[in-house]
DNA sequence: CTGAAAGCGCTAACAA
DNA sequence: TTGTTAGCGCTTTCAG
């Protein structure tokens, strides 16, 4: 065992309050006692134990954080400037990684529980009903995302999809695409199916058309924009442009196409979601919709703690807007439906039809 | 607050003892009086208090782990790999992101300290002496990555460098390959000077020639190969291979290569190392040294235990293997020192002097 | 089979 | 300015 205060207080020849009192720089404890005392602190290198300070103050100081899959980049990233925050104010973050497994994902919940921590953020999707209740129950303060519910000590945030796949599709239509596929998320989540009704309603009210074999749906990873968009790609008539739920299944269609010989954005224009880093990485540097994470962040941060003062009130529904972001990975439409017959055209018209503003690489910095 | 073991006593009328004995499902106490506590537990959605629990057992059944940067791929897979044993073992994770910067190792490491963990992996190579210190003076187990030390109570993870630079230097040499660069790590780090020495040593026994110009430093991040790789390019005589530091190197030695309108690799070649999900995933798949995540987080398992099963004992020194994974980011060295005027000839010889084994895509499942 | 009581390391009145 | 005391929520002898 390590070193407990009142070792400290026996060396010192004084009291465990008073050691208490110079650790906490409280009181007016005197300043030769205050230096004998923090002399043997320093020798003795003595760090107090915070669960004795926890069960004593009844206060955690800790938030937890459930994601779906610690490899994928946006929820690392997210991860990332969500402790910056917490530790901005003193706290700490429990993160568990639940790999979509249902049993993960409980028994990480359960862990937060026995922590007491201040406040959950549960970014997993597969939640059941169960763990939510018991975080509820509890009386801890959650924020969810993309849950698209909300009620006493439950917030969430949701992302501005309807917006966003405007934004996505009237770019498109802008470079002349008319006829647009789509790689969707894992079936039966509440946020693939918004998603895709975003992305319809888009395509609706910007005039361009689909058809139902070239909508697919993916599970929000690489491996399932492979496959999903080698279904696209294997059909005799094919879209001229690709929307995709997230840059990972981007990447995974833009390496089907590759497969397939296809070049991007000349053959097939695909677009991503999130903008995580490697999305600038990638060749193409895929067109996609940035959310900030910083934003994001600070929505879960200020959900929790305004949740956490009064328990009653209702929960807050939060809503991230998205900005394009234009790329290489998207550009001008083939002009007909064989494209092979117009490549020389294309090129010619290039020039003047490739209103393509390239903004700088994000999370790049070359000098 | 949250519900308390008394309080359950109460309402079952027995005393917290009897609750407790259910609760960790020992003793003989009478079906009856389970049946009736068990009841209530589910009721109240009742949970235990880690931190009381902690206090009491004094141990905390918590391992630490404290990483550079949480965005790199190696290292959250890392995370992964080691949070899946741990939680198999009924042990939990506590995540530290440095960001390199030396107050939040700090933080970080006496974070540790005060939930007083089983054992600690640094894998920060930025931290001082002191945290290191501080944890061995608590008696906590440490196990480093390439630290190149050992003491009591401190253990190291050393890659097998040496073996992955002959194997790399092996294989670009067999390519045809005679004049080879080099993009390092982070100036001043001992795992970057032992890579190069590495490096070096392998290019001697090749007989592979290079030269002071080609070897460059970057930061173990995408920019740096960037950077490094431009400055590689920029020069009248190029190498015809690069060996890189790390996958996120060779990521940014690519983009600054495609940059340049070079054609990877039949204008130069470029190696990574560590084997991350996104190397099999850039265009072309990068050629790299696979490094067993399992093994390393087991290695990481092991000698935190066996330290602290007796904290007197040396520690131990563990040495990761690597293997080679041949991609398409090598190929046949240029014939002559004028690429240009080769190509031709090259493609024609192409089928007999490729020996490239390629292997199956790593990580992603196609099916 | 169950209860009483002590104590893990710390803090916070309250006294002195 | 400092010490005494009680107690946070739990486990664990030791009695009964």
């Amino acid at each position: 065992m390590s070193v407990s205060m009142r070792e400290i207080a026996k060396l010192a020849g004084v009291s465990s309050a008073t050691v208490s009192r110079v650790l906490n720089g409280s009181a007016l404890v005197s300043e030769e006692t205050t230096r004998r005392i923090q002399q043997i602190l320093d020798e003795l290198h003595f760090v107090p134990n915070s669960s004795a300070i926890h069960l004593k103050r009844g206060k955690s100081h800790t938030y937890g954080i459930v994601i779906p899959d610690l490899t994928n980049p946006f929820f690392t990233e997210l991860v990332k400037s969500f402790e910056e925050l917490l530790v901005a104010n003193n706290q700490e973050l429990l993160i568990a990684n639940t790999d979509l497994q249902l049993t993960r994902a409980q028994r990480s919940v359960h862990r937060m529980l026995m922590r007491r921590v201040d406040g959950v953020a549960l970014l997993a999707s597969e939640y059941e009903t169960a763990s939510l209740e018991s975080l509820v129950k509890n009386r801890i303060p959650v924020v969810t995302a993309d849950h698209y519910r909300i009620s006493p000590g439950l917030s969430d945030i949701i992302v501005d999809f309807a917006g966003g796949m405007d934004q996505v599709v009237a770019h498109l239509r802008s470079l002349g695409h008319t006829r647009v596929g789509y790689i969707g998320g894992t079936k039966g989540l509440a946020t693939s199916k918004v998603r895709s009704e975003s992305f319809l309603n888009a395509i609706r009210k910007h005039g361009v058309s689909t058809r139902k074999s070239w909508i697919t749906e993916g599970n929000y990873r690489v491996a399932g924009g492979v496959v999903a968009m080698g279904k696209i790609l294997s059909q005799p008539d094919r879209p001229s442009a690709v929307v995709t739920v997230n840059d990972l299944t981007a990447i995974g269609a833009l390496r089907a196409a590759r497969e397939r010989h296809l070049r991007i954005p000349e053959d097939i224009s695909i677009t991503g979601w999130d903008d995580i880093e490697m999305s600038d990485i990638v060749s193409p540097p895929l067109t996609t919709l940035r959310i900030s994470l910083r934003q994001y962040a600070g929505m879960m941060m200020e959900a929790l703690q305004a949740t956490g003062e009064d328990l009653t009130q209702p929960g807050r529904q939060f809503t991230v807007p998205t900005t394009l972001i234009v790329r290489q990975s998207t550009g001008p439409a083939p002009a007909a439906a064989k494209e092979q017959q117009t490549r020389e055209k294309k090129r010619a018209r290039k020039a003047e039809t490739t209103p393509l503003s390239t903004i700088l690489p994000a999370g790049i910095d070359v000098n």
